[in-house]
DNA sequence: AGGCTGTACTG
DNA sequence: CAGTAC
DNA sequence: GCCT
DNA sequence: TGCTG
DNA sequence: CAGCA
């Protein structure tokens, strides 16, 4: 039985294995791209080729992907990836997840020293031999040692829970540190994942703070989608649409925080220049209201 | 054909 | 500037 | 390689 | 409307 | 998507 997972795999080795070999980097992202839409497809490709659907109609696979599906449903492989796999470790691309070590280094480690294994690149570190290469000083060779050490402990994930008894104490400690305003917990703990991977800290100017925020929480597709859409809308815009404190889920802005934020952008608008920013705040429309409390800000807006 | 997220750090 | 990480 |  | 770049 | 048949 071939799954999605087991496709994606394919496709992500293979991305990797091109990658080190020196492929374009837009080509080796689609396959990456593919890889993680076939794993979030909500239907096993199996199956779909079964009732013979036309496999382009997943996002991010073409005429050329879906031939190589295909093949793997088939055979369990593709001809590329056979010829690839044959000619190159596999194992290179676990050198390519040790920090500090990318495609090009872990090319280099192969080609120039025969390295092939996390063993030997072990070995020719220790010896201080990878020294000897263009990109390599005695402080990556150290950061490599170390790497190799915590890359059984780094990959993996802790559930929630754990995260959070660890995250909690930590965020009491920052509060108390010297200039620190504001803190929080981006990443994938604060999308409320089931597990998290790690807490990054990271220190932001506070005029960064809120676009900080947004980058850090993520996900990476997130951050790509959102980036794009401003990218093709020209950034001639962007509206800041608020809840009001009725939805307390999302923290809504009370009178004095709406108050704040109308300030904030009404600012930003002054000193910025090429891109206007909107405001405005979704809100309960009550029968009874007097509507003079809420109308206050309505000018403003 | 032409774009594909965008930026900081490190060697 | 190239390579890497996020 | 895929997408517009 | 369908194909090409 | 723009350009073209």
């Amino acid at each position: 039985m071939v799954n999605n997972i087991y496709i994606a795999k394919i496709f992500n080795e293979y991305a990797d294995l091109i990658e080190i070999e020196g492929a374009n980097r837009f080509h080796v992202n689609a396959y990456r791209n593919a890889a993680y839409n076939i794993l979030n497809l909500p239907k096993s490709v199996e199956d779909m080729i079964r009732e013979g659907r036309d496999l382009t109609e997943i996002p991010g696979i073409g005429k050329e992907l879906a031939e190589k599906i295909s093949k793997i449903v088939e055979t369990g492989s593709f001809p590329k990836f056979e010829e690839l796999t044959g000619r190159m470790p596999l194992e290179l691309i676990e050198i390519t997840k040790i920090r500090g070590l990318g495609p090009m280094r872990t090319a280099s480690l192969y080609k120039e020293l025969g390295i092939k294994s996390i063993k030997e690149l072990e070995k020719a570190a220790a010896e201080a031999r990878i020294r000897s290469l263009r990109g390599f000083d005695s402080k990556l060779g150290q950061a490599i040692i170390e790497g190799i050490k915590q890359r059984e402990v780094a990959k993996k994930r802790f559930k929630l829970s754990l995260a959070q008894s660890i995250a909690q104490p930590l965020v009491e400690y920052l509060k108390a540190c010297e200039g620190v305003k504001e803190e929080e917990i981006a990443g994938s703990y604060r999308r409320g994942r089931e597990t998290v991977g790690d807490l990054d800290i990271r220190a932001v100017p506070q005029v960064s703070y809120g676009a900080a925020l947004c980058y850090f929480t993520g996900s990476k597709e997130h951050n790509v989608a959102l980036r794009q859409l401003a990218l093709e809308k020209g950034y001639e815009y962007l509206a800041v649409s608020d809840h009001s404190k009725r939805l307390t889920v999302a923290r809504g802005l009370n009178i004095e925080r709406l108050a704040r934020q109308i300030g904030e952008i009404d600012i930003l608008n002054e000193k910025l220049d090429g891109i206007v920013l909107l405001k405005s705040i979704e809100v309960d429309i009550n029968t009874r209201s007097s509507h003079r409390e809420n109308g206050k800000h309505e000018g403003a807006l």
